[in-house]
DNA sequence: AACCAAAGCAACCGCTCCTAG
DNA sequence: ACTAGGAGCGGTTGCTTTGGT
């Protein structure tokens, strides 16, 4: 159990973001706080988890709240208060910190008028041209050691429980994704 | 063009909950 | 039933971006 004594933090960088989404893709998750090791980051478990839940993880839509997802926030904050992941589990596409900092900063004070007049849900923002991933520098999956390659306390049948499962989230779904984030 | 203030957003912290042993 | 460790949640901070002067 031997963990980084002071991990990086502060903003992640497009090669972390790759590494990250690479091994996930792989192995899928298996244990946040011993993962960071595998991958070839030297962050918290709690950094890397925030990180693939608040932006790296499939179907996220980033960008602007539809109106019609602002009213469902607006009434189930009345109903439910501050339970932002219980409020984020009714829109898919976004997550619980993008709800509380948009109720943070548009609708805290101002609850009861429409924040935003323009809403338009950007899809297109989410465009991106899959040709150009020859020119990405994303990791392969031979650049990750396999985690019961090392000596741990964890057995194969663990590290590998999810492996295979998140095939469906392919090498052209990754360029995509890394596009529709806007890291490249 | 430079400066400043406000707004927006990404990330960290500390706590609670859950689960396996 | 108890404990330890991991996961998840909400509050908060601080950096970056944007708009005004």
């Amino acid at each position: 159990m031997v963990r980084q004594p002071y991990p990086k933090k502060g903003t992640w960088t497009p090669d972390e973001d790759q590494k990250l989404i690479a091994y996930i893709m792989r192995y899928g998750v298996w244990n946040w706080n011993e993962m960071p090791r595998f991958v070839g980051l030297q962050r918290s478990g709690k950094s890397c988890r925030l990180r693939w839940m608040n932006y790296l993880r499939p179907n996220l839509r980033r960008g602007n709240f539809t109106r019609e997802e602002e009213e469902t926030i607006i009434r189930l904050q009345k109903e439910l208060g501050n339970r932002w992941s219980a409020i984020a589990a009714t829109l898919p596409h976004k997550t619980d910190n993008d709800i509380k900092n948009y109720w943070n900063t548009r609708l805290k004070n101002n609850n009861s008028a429409s924040a935003t007049t323009e809403t338009s849900c950007s899809i297109e923002e989410n465009s991106c041209d899959a040709n150009s991933s020859a020119s990405l520098n994303i990791p392969t999956m031979t650049d990750f050691p396999e985690p019961f390659a090392c000596s741990t306390t964890f057995s194969p049948s663990d590290c590998h429980q999810t492996e295979e499962v998140d095939n469906t989230y392919s090498m052209r779904e990754l360029l995509f994704h890394l596009n529709a984030i806007g890291r490249y």
